[in-house]
DNA sequence: TCCAAGTCGCTAGCATGCTAATGACAACCT
DNA sequence: AGGTTGTCATTAGCATGCTAGCGACTTGGA
């Protein structure tokens, strides 16, 4: 009789927890993964833009990058270009990190599915498509 | 985005912000619902055994209850057998938002998995409740 | 009986997200 | 050219979660 919105509830919490845990062996905090997973696949982007990108706000990014700043994860630039924006750039730490924190994602991505079959891992990658296209599609 | 662990992240961000916007219509806060629903189930309970059933902190729960107890959700009483309880009581305003809660987030629930068949939506479930307790029975 | 240990709610302080307001800068439009 | 408008990052302040530490109260053993 558990409604779906709150074992939803229940597993992204044991999610991130369990992904805070694996990933702060490496020096990176969830909130932290979010940004680097964009600034992994294209450095110096701006926070406007990776807040875009995430579908996050800008004050999110704002302050998740002064933290990961403090962590020696990136470095703010000034654009030379335009004053206005303020490009974010990966330090060695902050490249270096992404290999392990992949390879602790993904130890936990299967830890997490153990009991599902191929089968119903597919399912449900599908099946949260579908969820995330209809509430990105439905309301904003 | 192939990591079903970033799909998640991204689910859970946009279910949550939907049922903050949805429940706060009726007076009840994303947060607060968690201890509502215990509530509604069993009144007069103390923050360490909302806390145990929740799998939350108890201080999760002290703090949520002083902004319920602002909200005129609950109602904080000393246990008189033994002084070091605290027991929360639900308000009328409190009780009488069980119902249209529940009605918002079951018309969330088929928002959301409107473009699942009933047999994804089961499989789902199912999958939901599998992590959830290889994640339980894993690690704490 | 009385004190040491256990239990409980609470506060302090942090991380992560948000919105609103601010100030700096760029771009556009007469 | 110069002022208006738009676009940035940032700060302030809130909600939601956590851990650590505190003080109050109970309990159990000497």
């Amino acid at each position: 009789m558990t409604d779906l919105l709150a074992l939803f509830t229940q597993a992204a919490k044991l999610l991130r927890e369990a992904a805070d845990e694996a990933m702060s062996h490496h020096g990176v905090r969830v909130g932290q993964h979010i940004v680097l997973s964009v600034l992994w696949e294209q450095d110096g982007l701006a926070p406007g833009e990776i807040a875009r990108r995430l579908g996050a706000a800008t004050p999110t990014v704002v302050n998740t990058a002064t933290r990961m700043e403090e962590a020696g994860l990136v470095t703010r630039r000034s654009d030379p270009a335009d004053a206005r924006l303020v490009r974010l750039y990966l330090t060695p730490r902050g490249r270096s990190a992404r290999d392990p924190v992949r390879q602790a994602r993904a130890a936990l991505e299967r830890r997490a599915t153990a009991t599902l079959t191929p089968a119903e891992q597919d399912h449900l990658r599908s099946a949260l498509t579908k969820i995330i296209a209809q509430l990105q599609d439905d309301q904003p």
